[in-house]
DNA sequence: TATCGTAGTATCGTAATACGATAAGGTAGC
DNA sequence: GCTACCTTATCGTATTACGATACTACGATA
């Protein structure tokens, strides 16, 4: 995907800091060479380094060079990175933490959606979960309306702080969303699941709401354990040496 | 705080954004405008603007200009966002999105520090709790001591995604801290509760120490309650026109 | 010989200039 | 009145230059 040079090269080097191809020292190569290297400007290595420091990946000073910072200085919430960490490849670790993140978030926030969805806010679940059931019933893209009925979950608890989850959740629910589609009845099976969470949200009942949702990350949990279980690591994505600008 | 005029040039922004002060719809001055007005040079303004989309902040193209996202495309868990925020002026919908944080993450943050904590975990925040006493008792600062506290606590969950909410969380506790600092017999009273929570810990009893924090979060969210009631909004900071560059 | 101070130097920080790329908005032609 | 084109404002990228900083190594001194 061509965007542009800038966006490229913050790709390039978010993924190779991510994926851990620079040691945590002080090890980044210094402006020139990246220029070289990815033959851009110095302009464009300089925004691309001050995108990454505003993620919190790395450090710069004169004559200290550019540092790779340690993984829990990171901006773990940012959209990039999750993505540079799910390119790279999910770690046993990592995908644990987004469970046990899900585990607590998402209960939590069916509960603030039992009390402030708005009917805006329902309708729109409403109609993701129209969306999964014609993938079930006639077939297509079942995971895309999961993903829409959660984040539309999230973003009728209207706390600003949870909605902003969705964002990082989202890498792991298309995983193990993906994951519970390949085995055969997956989304038939857990199309009432999600029925009942969407009924509890309509009822106002916050205590069947968060019994509902529980089953449904528990089912999750479960493939996402055997799939942690089956290969100790998933594939990484070798991508060929990539050139930066556009030919 | 005269860090460096990129830095500067970033936080100037940051916080006319996050303080409104830009309409949402396509209004930052262009480039060489704020160049003019901050007095610095155009590669400084470009690496700050990068820095801000970075954060979700802004968007820019060309001709389009430099727009400022809606604040739910923004990452709130970032620190500087929310330091900014602060500064601009904690509003009541803020603090309540951080209550409501607060009250989701930290119960289940212990829960999980009690599987997992180790010797050194445990030390920390046994020493944080020292420091604690030692304010109540012979005098001197406490809410740092307090924070500390409750980021050992997030700390020993061992949950990159939950350690990363205590920078989020720290502006909400400093508030709150001072607020019940300021009340005469506040600390000595919270004291006993804090000791409750890290015995449990080390006890390894999950249900004790839930209890024990949901007491130390709801005398809090009293607190902040109040505070809410007795003023419509936090005053601003308001400053004087600030020079980027260092005299 | 060990330690401290100083100079050298590599690297980032900032500035200034130039031109290409893009899309918004007006204008002309149909 | 609508469409298509063109103008133009604004960002995107490249290049060059010099200042600021902090690491490194060397030498002076005790």
């Amino acid at each position: 995907m061509i965007k542009n040079v800038h966006g490229n090269t913050v790709d390039f080097l978010g993924e190779a800091i991510v994926a851990g191809r620079y040691a945590l020292g002080a090890s980044i190569p210094p402006e020139p060479v990246l220029c070289e290297e990815l033959g851009v400007s110095r302009t464009v290595v300089r925004e691309s380094v001050k995108s990454l420091v505003a993620k919190g990946l790395i450090l710069t000073g004169p004559k200290v060079g550019t540092r790779v910072l340690p993984s829990d200085q990171w901006n773990w919430f940012d959209a990039d990175v999750i993505a540079w960490q799910v390119k790279a490849g999910l770690t046993p670790d990592f995908i644990r933490d987004l469970q046990d993140l899900r585990r607590v978030v998402e209960p939590a926030a069916v509960k603030l959606a039992v009390l402030r969805a708005t009917d805006v806010d329902i309708a729109q679940i409403e109609a993701a979960y129209s969306g999964m059931k014609i993938a079930v019933t006639q077939g297509g893209d079942y995971v895309t309306h999961d993903l829409a009925f959660h984040q539309g979950l999230l973003k009728a608890s209207h706390n600003r702080m949870l909605i902003q989850m969705s964002k990082a959740l989202s890498a792991l629910l298309r995983t193990s969303f993906e994951l519970s589609t390949s085995k055969t009845g997956g989304p038939a099976k857990s199309l009432p699941v999600h029925r009942a969470v969407l009924d509890a949200v309509i009822a106002r009942n916050p205590a069947k709401a968060e019994r509902a949702i529980c089953m449904l990350i528990d089912g999750a949990h479960e493939d996402i354990e055997l799939l942690l279980a089956s290969r100790r690591r998933l594939p990484l994505v070798n991508e060929p040496a990539l050139r930066l600008k556009a030919a």
